[in-house]
DNA sequence: CGGTTTGTTGCAACGGGTTGCAGTAGCCGC
DNA sequence: GCGGCTACTGCAACCCGTTGCAACAAACCG
């Protein structure tokens, strides 16, 4: 298991980065740094909640979503909603990605950097519009679900 | 102001189609739809619930969200997710569009058709996938912001 | 017109997330 | 090591929206 001891980049800097802006390293955040170098992909606020709650069974939600935020403003995570609204957050982000959600099967997959540029062109052309593509989820139907429904 | 009497299409023809499929007109739903009638263009889920307290005080929100899943059901709204994540319908759409949303400035557009089916087609071509644009919410920089950016 | 069926309502409780505030406790300087 | 500044925490209340359930009432039928 990987302690607050052992955390790898970007999470073992995360103390001098935030001293360095005149914040603060707390033991609450400690908990939700280890509980998010832990994790890769996607997780949701209140997943990590619950994560943070098996680590330290006093977490309590607020501070966790206030110090999502200020993670999120030191690029260690970022924030996009699913698709019923909630929120979702991309842990350390590798790349930017989106999401695809078929409302029909309810599958979901990344719209990754490559798949996404085409539609990140497409809104730059025609709205001047710097798109977010971690901040998007797409709700549609996926090509399987719509061939069935066009056969059907 | 036109009265629940003088409903316009396709309002006016709601209530026959609740009947077609053993569905119930009953006097919530002529208050919410009597208050849909009377918008255009979008509005959240709170915000209706707040003009139809305006017309019956009693007006309970969880009898209003459920009316609204019917009407969707009959294509008369569509519901999407602002860019806060919160519920957002389009009322009696009359073409499909998405929405833009500059995170720097506040400012929101819409994607209509037209400017849209780029977006849709990179998206269909590099995944299969079939946009629902109507659900769409991109979050992003908008032109004036990005240049504005640029420029500093 | 009264009885029956069953879709709908109101209510109460809940879930995810946010906010204002008073008290706490990191961090810095001395 | 001590004190002070102020960021941060915990709490409690709130907002938006959903859900389970018992009572109600549209609509249909004889």
């Amino acid at each position: 298991m990987s302690s607050a001891a052992s955390l790898h980049e970007p999470w073992a800097s995360v103390r001098q980065r935030l001293r360095d802006r005149g914040l603060r390293w707390t033991p609450q955040r400690r908990a939700v740094i280890g509980v998010l170098a832990a994790t890769n992909g996607h997780l949701t606020g209140a997943e990590l909640v619950e994560r943070c709650r098996a680590v330290d069974t006093a977490t309590i939600p607020s501070t966790v979503y206030r110090t999502l935020d200020v993670l999120e403003e030191l690029g260690l995570v970022r924030h996009g909603h699913g698709a019923d609204g909630r929120e979702e957050f991309h842990v350390r982000p590798e790349a930017e990605h989106g999401h695809l959600y078929c409302a029909t099967c309810g599958g979901r997959w990344e719209i990754g950097t490559v798949e996404g540029r085409a539609m990140v062109e497409a809104l730059r052309v025609t709205n001047g519009f710097e798109v977010d593509l971690s901040h998007v989820t797409v709700v549609g139907r996926c090509r399987d679900c719509a061939r069935r429904a066009a056969t059907a």
